[in-house]
DNA sequence: TGCTTAATATACCGGCTGGTACGTAATTAA
DNA sequence: TTAATTACGTACCAGCCGGTATATTAAGCA
């Protein structure tokens, strides 16, 4: 997990030639907040690096192509924004408390004009089949690991007795991550939150 | 040959100039499979021309520009595609058969190669605000024109005692397109017609 | 036979794309 | 100092984009 971490401090001492002054992370944070609030289909690296105020050479010796910028910002999205979110799958929270916790976490009011709308795995896997073999692969193992985190979710919520709809549990895990994937495109679209959240509620409430 | 016409059918006289070849509802036919099958971002007009086997400089006098073009493909796939679906909804047929319906023609088995998966509307509608005002325009207005359809389905079965759930007819209608257009997507993206009808079918189970 | 009218195809435009060659700046080691 | 090493940024590449100027072609009319 990780490539070399370029320029950084624990390093020994060394650094034999001109020290580096390119930020990967700065730069990871721009990609990330441009794909996600632009559409990946709409965010060039040159847009990038003006964005970024880093030049293209710099970026293409860190990342080596698109592809590898694209699938290391995915990567950075999915530890700063999404494994927060599903650590609340963790917690010993009722299942029910928990399914409302989620379609209020998703259509949640944070005017916050910084936070983009939607979600950048959602709106990456709707043209995934366009992007590069790296990103596609992120794409892939990212939304299986949250599908597997809700399948065991759910699978504890029977063992506790807090789900218990007759409905095979690898189905649930599909039906609420669609629901979600769903609802976020919803939002990113322009979607009215008050109706993405009846429709999502609505949705959920075959499962209680 | 010479029986010429596409376009204008009934032009009675003389027909002054060079005559024209070139053939308006080919060309859309081309271009509504092209959009549809490789998704709107991924098709240029240069490759429609090509595809359609027309010069650009005539698409450009029959369609104006890029938006025209794609205004003109997504109402001819609203006549040809769409509006026979639609009129389903204003047959006898029992509420709940409908539904049925509904999710058996979406997820319907046409292993015919040629018609591409998912929804050219659904498509559109996704990618909405980086399309020219002329498209945009089309998407909402056809958009409205189905969830109309549905509230009016809805009310009837209603009236006729076929639907007794307690839920807001306008919210149902929303709700049935929600999950219409996000099965849609799915299948568009490649998801499996068994796991994507398992979904739908939960997702309308609460309606009945 | 021209003359007019209208549709055609070629060949081009500026602008943006992903990606790179190359000269230069900044540091350490000798 | 001088050489080696490494990162930097300018300026460029071919290729595609949406869109168009222009010369040519094919018809009816006189």
């Amino acid at each position: 997990m990780n490539t070399n971490n370029s320029n950084n401090s624990n390093n020994s001492k060394a650094a034999r030639g001109r020290p580096q002054t390119f930020n990967r992370d700065h730069v990871l944070d721009v990609a990330m907040h441009a794909y996600w609030h632009d559409g990946v289909d709409n965010v060039s690296v040159n847009e990038i690096c003006k964005k970024a105020n880093v030049a293209k050479p710099g970026l293409y010796r860190e990342f080596i192509n698109e592809d590898g910028l694209m699938k290391a910002a995915l990567h950075r999205y999915q530890q700063k924004v999404l494994a927060p979110l599903f650590d609340a799958l963790k917690e010993d929270t009722p299942f029910r408390e928990t399914l409302g916790n989620i379609a209020s976490s998703i259509t949640m009011e944070h005017n916050d004009e910084q936070v983009p709308k939607g979600c950048l795995l959602a709106k990456m896997r709707q043209s995934r089949s366009y992007m590069g073999a790296g990103t596609q692969e992120a794409i892939s193992h990212i939304h299986e690991g949250g599908l597997d985190a809700l399948y065991h979710w759910v699978l504890r919520s029977k063992i506790k007795g807090e789900f218990t709809a007759d409905i095979p549990p690898k189905l649930v895990a599909t039906y609420i991550d669609t629901q979600m994937h769903c609802a976020m495109l919803q939002l990113a679209q322009g979607g009215q939150k008050i109706t993405v959240r009846a429709v999502l509620t609505l949705s959920f409430s075959v499962l209680i």
